[in-house]
This record gives structure tokens, sequence and C-alpha cells, in this order.
DNA sequence: TCGGTTTTTGAACCACCGTTCGATTATGGC
DNA sequence: GCCATAATCGAACGGTGGTTCAAAAACCGA
């Protein structure tokens, strides 16, 4: 309880920091490992102790619950999102392309292999203080990408049409893909990403056969 | 347990089998407005008992249990939408034209107020039987749709696309509406459904300013 | 090796929820 | 009114699953 700082030295005390942190990071990636192959809600906590390797009690000295599992899980697609945003907005590209390029990145976010999984999808399980957090990040996405196609009409980039609802439109056509896609099947997801790219922004593109710009980001989720 | 069918006239049977069958449609909709105002997990048996005003225990001469409760709202709505992809395909419009109609109903169904419900979203809570008979259907939907779409591409009505992708693409952006669409906003559901089976068409639509061309179903929700 | 702190464990707790069950009440034909 | 059947109730059961906890083990600087 009581402040004891003295009695450690101050680059072990952030070497145990360090340590935990990556241990944290484990912990989320075998959560995702799991949510993905049960469902988050057919996953108990003594699924994911299991998938990460310790005992369920131990989860708790690392999060204080399930809800904070998830959370992070759901924070740490979005930050990767907003990363993929503002890379578009910066490339200075037309409207058309930033939007495939954000489209594209969005798809491979959702379904990378260790950090995707529906759990993305689900806020309503949250409580009040996670899910507000939650729901302001993902709104200052949507925002952006509203703003990116907002931007794009009055330019004359983009063909006529409510920002509001085609974001939307986009959004659920990308995040689909995580209740279809099967790693096993036909399409890669590069390939995947690409089309969808393609196709949601191919209604509002002026240019005649519209689209193939995304900018070949080589698979880049290390 | 042993057969008595002559103490009861056959009429005064049938009778009663439709009232029970009217007060299990009753149920299936206070069912599915309890899943939708909580969420499909957060919705207990005692609440659906509550929403349609009986007690807990008295479901269960209604229906086996919860799975089949879900099953039964989601087979209504995968029937409806079924019936609209035929009415569609007996319209003989073109190809453009019969997917906006499909596509503008899907939203109108998946929204419904009575109905309408995230459940639509939740096969993997339900046990093998059911969710295979679902996903039969579910799948009979889809083929139908990418029907609709390879014979439009053949006929020459659409631009070239990947049907199986395209599909997909389109039910994620419509189905995606349940996660954000509120009565209470400014748009109404026949507004959006209209918007959004305009743009989900408009990216494979060879026509200039493609669209607008949705039958007015005028309501028709009954 | 010693003392503290951190990490880990696994059993136990407990609340919730789907479900069951025996009993009680309505229903409708004779 | 009588009886069989259907409908209804509400308490109780059982299991699951998130969480807690006390104790043991591992770690690390001194």
């Amino acid at each position: 309880m009581v402040q004891k700082p003295n009695n450690r030295s101050k680059d072990a005390d952030e070497r145990l920091k360090r340590r935990a942190e990556v241990r944290r990071l484990e912990i989320l990636r075998a959560a995702a490992r799991a949510f993905r192959q049960l469902g988050y809600h057919a996953t108990g906590m003594r699924d994911i102790a299991a998938e990460a390797d310790l005992s369920p009690g131990n989860l708790y000295h690392y999060f204080k619950g399930k809800e904070e599992i998830l959370f992070f899980c759901q924070d740490r697609s979005l930050d990767n999102m907003l990363e993929a945003l503002e890379r578009a907005r910066l490339s200075g590209g037309a409207a058309p392309d930033q939007l495939r390029a954000v489209a594209d990145a969005h798809v491979r976010v959702i379904l990378d292999e260790l950090e995707g999984s529906d759990a993305h999808l689900e806020l309503d399980v949250l409580g009040q203080e996670l899910r507000d957090k939650l729901i302001k990040k993902r709104d200052r996405y949507e925002r952006g990408i509203r703003k990116l196609i907002a931007e794009g009409l009055k330019r004359g980039e983009l063909l006529d049409c409510d920002p509001v609802l085609v974001t939307r439109a986009m959004l659920g056509a990308l995040n689909w893909t995580v209740r279809w896609y099967r790693p096993e099947g036909p399409r890669s997801i590069a390939a995947v990403a690409r089309s969808l790219a393609d196709y949601v922004v191919r209604g509002i593109d002026p240019s005649p056969a519209g689209g193939a710009a995304v900018p070949e980001t080589e698979g880049g989720s290390s």
C-alpha cells in the first residue's frame, strides 16, 4: 500500500514494466486467437488462459477482467485503422485513391491472422466507461472517412452522394468480411482487400473503370 | 401418451392449433423486440417472458428453448427476403433494377420495427441442427442474388465484377444497418433502404447516374 | 543466502441464466 | 357440471463462467 520507491533501482523497475507489457501483448494475441476460433461469447477466461499458456487466475494480474481484454483488442485494431487513415490522408492522392487505400487497409487489419477477430463487432458487452472510449475512437475513424468523402465531393473528385450513408455502407461491406472470410478459402486476404476496396469506391468514382490503384502495400502487417 | 383423437372435434382441434400459432407469433415478436433493445446475449428468457407478458416457464410450452426462438426469428426474416428475391426475379426488369429492389427489401426486413433485430447475425449460438437449416436457407438466398448478378453480367447489363464477392459486399453493407440505424435518427427506414440500394448497385451499373428505380413499394411491410 | 516484490497457481466462490417440474387454473366439448 | 386437455405459473435446480483469494513459487537486488 505505502510507497516504497527506493528499494529498487530505476532501470530495473522499468525492465519489469517492459516485460509485463510484452506479456500483456502475448495474452492479447492469444485472446484474439481464441475469439477468432470460438467467437467472443463462447470464449471463456479458461480458454484464453489455456491459449496464452497460463492459469485462469493469473490473467487477472494483467487485466481487470474479460471486458478489458476485449477492449484492448479492439483498441489496438482501431489504432491501426486510424494510422492507415492518416497515411492515406498524407499521401495527397485523389479522393478515390485515398479511399481505396483506407478500405484496403481496413480489411487487412480486421482479417489479420494474429489480431483480427469478430470481437471487433462486440461493443455492447462492454461497460459504460470502456465502451464510451471505444465509441469515441471509432467515431473519430468514421468521421475521418466521412471527411475524406466530403472533401472529395467538394473537389469534384467524387460523384454526388451522402457521405454519412456511404461511409457506413462502406464500413459494413468491409466489416462483414469477418463473417465469411476463411483463410482456407480460394482468396488471399490481400486479394479480398483489394477487390472490396475497388468495389466500395466504384460507386462514387467518376473515372470510367475506376480503381485498381491501391498502392501495393506489400503485405506490410509485420 | 396414448392417442385419443376422438374426444375432440376436428375443427375445434384446428382452432386450438391456430390460437397457439398466433400466440407463438406474439412471443416471437416480443423476443425480437427484446433482442433489439438488449442484444441477443444480454436478453434472458425472463426478459422475453416479461416482454411477451407470460411467465418464464410458460415459454417452454411454445418453444423448446432460447435457441429455437432465435431460430424462428431468423427463419421468418429469411423467408421474407427470399420472397422479395422471388418477386424481383418475376418482375423481369433489368438486372440493376432487380438488384436494387432486392437490396431495398432486404434493408426494410432487417430494420422492421416489429421483427428486425441484430439477432439475424447470431448464427454461432445455434446447435448443429438448427444452424444447418438456417445456413442452407441463407445460402439459397445468397445464391439467388449471385445468380441475379451472374445473369446480369451475361446479358451485359452489369459491369464486370466477381459475383461472389460483390454479393457478400452488398449484404455486408445492408446488414450493417442494424448496427447503426436508430429510428429516432433523421432518416426513415424507407429512405435508408432506398439510398443504400442505390449505392450498392451503382458500382456495377453501367448506366450513367444509375439508380433511383426502386419500384416504390409503399411501406408494404404490414 | 536473505527479504521484498512480482508472478503464478488452482481451488473455491458466487451470481446468473436456461431449463425443469409439479401444481394450479382456464378452456371447450359432452 | 364433468372431464380431459391445454395453458400458466413460480419456485427450484444445475451448470457454466467470470472472478476472488490465500498460498506457493520464482525473481532479483543486496
